[in-house]
DNA sequence: AGCCTGACAGATA
DNA sequence: GTATCTGCCAGGC
């Protein structure tokens, strides 16, 4: 097949990759969205949004945060909880992860 | 087809 | 630091 392969890749096939990913972040660490999609080399950070938003609660979804490192109102007692228990650098008063020292970059 | 929405991100003011 | 705008791309109507 001549180019047209590397294209957004929806479907399950990148479903099965980015929820398989979020599975193997360690505990304490997070990445974001778009670290998500740029390790996949598939995807966009917004592709990404939309599989966590379907199928996240398949995994440690509090592990995968906006560039900001913070997630939606909804979501963001359940994730300080998960972060206070796993040692996830925290930070209660702007409710945001200090993604300088848990950013995750797929190594170990 | 068009228009809007969304667990996003980078640039700019 | 916050607010806005633009680009992004899939899905729903």
């Amino acid at each position: 097949m001549p180019d047209s392969v590397h294209r957004s890749d929806d479907t399950p096939a990148f479903v099965q990759l980015v929820l398989g990913l979020v599975r193997r972040i360690p505990a304490a660490k997070v990445m974001t969205y778009g670290d998500v999609a740029e390790f996949l080399e598939r995807g966009t950070a917004r592709q990404v949004g939309a599989v966590m938003a379907g199928y996240g609660s398949e995994v440690p979804w509090w592990r995968v945060v906006n560039a900001s490192g913070r997630l939606p109102e909804h979501l963001r007692g359940e994730a300080a909880a998960n972060y206070l228990a796993e040692g996830t650098p925290y930070d209660l008063e702007r409710e945001k992860v200090r993604l300088a020292g848990c950013r995750w970059d797929g190594s170990r």
